[in-house]
DNA sequence: CACATACTTCACAAACTTATGAAATCCGAG
DNA sequence: CTCGGATTTCATAAGTTTGTGAAGTATGTG
């Protein structure tokens, strides 16, 4: 950031859009951390400067990163010769990382009705409702595979359309 | 249910079937409200049916339904001459429904990321990474919302092959 | 080897969420 | 009009989550 004024605008949006990360299942702290790594222009931050940047204290910044490391948003490096840790938000493709674990999250929802289905039985009203939402969970589960994994291509696509 | 047995097995899936949406953000009286009207057998339920069924207090009821009801999951109906309101989950595109909100909050997410950029503007890191979100997000919605509305065709197409 | 810096762990205080019991409200029946 | 059953509202107690300061640990430097 290159003002005081521009950073009160950047945390600004940072609570917005963690906000927006929070309703979505994510805990406040992770989802600022990621939401300042994604909207600051550096791309490697130690600890520190995520400490020093949100204006939150190293050790909430010490379990979001581990957090965010490991779901896979947030990735740890260390250069030789130093004595932090630098966290990368490795932008490409971050977002399909991200819906990687929301699909895992989608996955133990079919498996959770189809648990159901078994005790339950398909001879009855509950089991069949059941079958039917364990069918659409599977849908949507295949339908949004499928949409993740044709997305990088399909950026391309449109950069290169944009580009010519 | 028709014995002891069988309401303790109910009763146990639907604390792990809640557990799963309340991973997706449902709080826990709610999910579990909404569990249970699908696994039970009964296709309408009044407040009462529900607090007994699910053994809670029937002011914690009072609240599921009405969240229930606000987000489209359960409808709320009057029969003529009688005391209580019946709450029934309309089982045919429950789903579909629950994705629509799901859909609105991917919409706000759209919009956060949006306004990120308007803010940063697209000349700096921050600004072309929210930017790759934004058209993510978009796209996701857009994938999301097809999917949702093939649904029921897909079903019906199903349903019939499996007749023949 | 001692020091300084950076991070992590831990115990705790504050804030928030959740579900309850009790009281208030509603509405049809007699 | 009053009664009685059912639901809703409200205050509260219990539990959970969150972020902090302080103490502890690790690591490169002089």
């Amino acid at each position: 950031m290159t003002d005081d004024g521009e950073r009160i605008v950047l945390l600004r949006f940072v609570e917005r859009f963690a906000l927006v990360l929070r309703e979505a299942g994510m805990p406040p702290m992770p989802a600022r951390v990621l939401a300042y790594a994604l909207a600051d222009d550096a791309d490697r931050y130690t600890a520190g400067d995520l400490a020093r940047g949100l204006d939150v204290s190293p050790a909430a910044i010490s379990g979001a990163v581990r957090q965010l490391v490991q779901v896979g948003l947030l990735t740890r490096q260390r250069e030789p010769g130093t004595r932090s840790d630098l966290y990368v938000l490795d932008d490409r493709d971050l977002w399909s990382r991200f819906m990687a674990s929301e699909l895992q999250a989608l996955q133990r929802f079919v498996t959770a009705a189809e648990d159901g289905i078994e005790v339950l039985g398909l001879d009855r009203p509950g089991g069949r409702r059941l079958a039917e939402t364990r069918d659409f969970l599977a849908f949507l589960h295949a339908e949004l595979s499928d949409a993740v994994a044709r997305w990088p291509a399909e950026r391309d696509r449109r950069a290169a359309a944009h580009g010519t």
